[in-house]
Formats: C-alpha cells, sequence, structure tokens
DNA sequence: TTCGTCATGTAAGAAGTTACATGATTTC
DNA sequence: GAAATCATGTAACTTCTTACATGACGAA
C-alpha cells in the first residue's frame, strides 16, 4: 500500500526527470515526442502526479503566472532513483500492436482482387505518411541537436525503420501478385 | 438501433468468414493467427455472436458434442455482405503501437552507459525473438499451404519485416555507440 | 472582444481484462 | 482418477477516453 504505481505514473515520472514542468507542460511533452508509441490523456496525468507527490518521487511547487494558478513538479533524488530502478528491471515489456489494418488484411481473401489492392495500398500509404511525418521531425531533431539526444533519436529511428519495413513489405507483395504499386 | 457493431465484432464475422466456428473455436483461431497484432478476449466473444446473430450476420445453430453443449456459427449472406463492406470502407485504420520498451528506451539517457545498453539489448533479444517465432510459424504456414492463403501470409511477412527493422536498428545504433552487440 | 492557448480538474462512460462458475470429455 | 482440454457464460474490476466545467492570459 501506498507504493505500486502504473505505467503512466513512470512516464509522467520519466518526463519530469528531463526536467521540471506543469501537467500541461508534461502533456505537451508526449505529444511532442512518444506519442507515437505511447499516449496519457489529460485525466490520467494529474491523478498520477498527486499519486507520485504522496509517494514523495515528484515535489510540486505553485508557480503561478499572473492570476493563472500553475503547479511546477520537479523529480526528487528518490524519484530519481525509482525511474532508474523502472527503467533497469526487466520486468516483461510486452509489444502491444493493435491495429486494425492489419487485421482487415489478413481478412483481405474474402474481398475481390482489385478491393483486396485498395486496401493494400490504404496500409502502404498510411505507414508512407507515417515515414514521412517522422523525417520531418527527423531533419528538426538534429538540428536541434541537444534537445533530442541519442536515445530518443534512437526510437525515431525504430518508428522509421519499422514503418518503412512495413511499406516494402507491401511493395514485394504487390509485386508477387503482379500489380503495379508505389511509383515511387 | 440494432446496427452499429464495433471492431471486435466485425473480427469474430471475419474469423466465421472463413468457416463456421464456436466461440471457443474463434478464441482459439484468434491465437493461431492475428495475435501479434489483435486480441480478444473469451468475454468479449459470446456477447459479440449474440450481437452478430441478433443482426442477421451470423446464425447459431447448437451441435452438441454428445451431453457437450455447443454452438457453431456460420456467416450469413448479409453478414458476407457486411464483411466486405467493412474490409472496403477506408475508415481511418490507426496504426495503435503501446510499447513500454520503446517508453524506456526513450528515457534511458537517465541511465548510466551499461545500463542502457542492456536495456537496449532487452528490446532487441525481444524482437529478435518474436522474428524467430513468426519464422517458425512461417515455415508451418508454408508447409500447410491452403489454410494460409496470401493475405495471412502477408501479414505474418510485415511482422518479420518490421521486428527485423527493430533489431537492426538496435544493431545500427549500438555499433554508432561502439559497442558489442548481437553476435549473429 | 473574440479566439487560441495556458492551466487544472473531474464525472461519466466505453472498452477490455481477469477471474470465477459450471460441467462434459479426452488423454495420460 | 487426475489433469488437460472443450465449451459457455458472466460479475467485478481496471484502464483509459471523452467531455464538460472553469477561468486567466495574450494576440488579433
Amino acid at each position: 500500500m501506498g507504493g505500486e504505481v502504473g505505467a503512466p505514473a513512470y512516464v509522467v515520472l520519466g518526463m519530469l526527470g528531463l526536467g521540471p514542468k506543469s501537467g500541461y507542460e508534461i502533456k505537451r511533452a508526449v505529444e511532442l515526442s512518444i506519442r507515437f508509441f505511447w499516449t496519457i490523456s489529460q485525466a490520467q496525468i494529474y491523478p498520477a502526479l498527486e499519486q507520485l507527490e504522496a509517494a514523495g518521487l515528484v515535489s510540486g511547487r505553485d508557480e503561478p503566472r499572473g492570476r493563472r494558478p500553475r503547479r511546477i513538479y520537479s523529480i526528487t533524488a528518490s524519484g530519481r532513483g525509482a525511474l532508474e530502478d523502472w527503467l533497469g528491471r526487466d520486468q516483461s515489456m510486452p509489444f502491444e500492436l493493435r491495429d486494425i489494418g492489419m487485421v482487415k488484411l489478413f481478412f483481405a481473401g474474402a474481398l475481390g482482387h482489385d478491393e483486396g489492392l485498395a486496401l493494400l495500398e490504404a496500409v502502404r500509404s498510411r505507414s508512407e505518411e507515417r515515414v514521412r511525418v517522422l523525417q520531418v521531425i527527423e531533419q528538426e531533431a538534429r538540428a536541434a541537436a541537444d534537445e533530442w539526444d541519442t536515445y530518443p533519436l534512437l526510437t525515431l529511428e525504430m518508428g522509421l525503420a519499422f514503418h518503412q519495413a512495413m511499406v516494402d513489405a507491401c511493395d514485394a507483395f504487390a509485386t508477387r501478385v503482379g500489380a503495379s504499386m508505389g511509383s515511387r
């Protein structure tokens, strides 16, 4: 009792490990960085912050901007310990993928030839689009340098690599089936 | 009113499109095929079957095995129509990835050099393991031939391709950082 | 003065999982 | 005769999302 914080709380803790932030800023930071492999809603953040503070892993202080209330949280020494501990624990890290697109492809045999290929193209272009977005972020990241240090850059590269792999798999399949696809 | 079935129900419908099955068999079929990109629990399947039957998309008939009760569901003509319709709708197909491993990697800067590399290795070996499992399934699939027709095989290849891409990204990073990794 | 952003908080609901309950049949 | 598998069903719980409520500040 007392302890036992879940994954969302550790994500919040991790973000505070990069620097003091308000709940609002944490939400923004997630949107700007890990959103492609983790999401968190506002309604999770504020309770998580309370939990973390109660456990002594973060400390918050009020820093209102004018008359607008604001509370900035910082990671504590024991919070840093808990974070490192969590990162180090080789607890099960299930790769959770929930993809309607792949499900549909799996069932695409129920479709006619052309409709099947249209579905394939939809899945392909979805990943292609994701690759484009990630490439833009990559440009900005390399320009900004420090903000995105090596590990965040790695997760970016991983996202790029596997969506590119999906595009390639679609193209290989289309070639096998003998359809023209992806003009690029 | 009546309609408006969700994704889980369509997954059940898709499985019945491959042949009549009991709820129990549907669960098993999911475990044997799409489990890497979709899961469904027993507690979802039986209500979904009721829903689908009420909507006239499947029809169930009792086929007890001895004294053990059993209900086999078959897709109806209008069920097949609804399935094709769903597969064809280019409704948003968000790629939902929820991966604690990548989250941890993102925050790995909080760790020392060695601990960071250990985490990297954990993520790498997780995907490598998945590649191994998928390769075994691929062998069986190519041997069994018909059961796994082209589209299911495609989703298999996609899984293989992107986990291999993750492994490669880990190796590339490890090389960049100048550590020896992945002896393969 | 209106709109977008900053900022926090929560109530209600959807979606999904776990766990239990029950019992027949098959396999070792 | 014990254990695994077949088979269905559901109650309770957790987790997460959506939506609303409130209000200050800055820019147009």
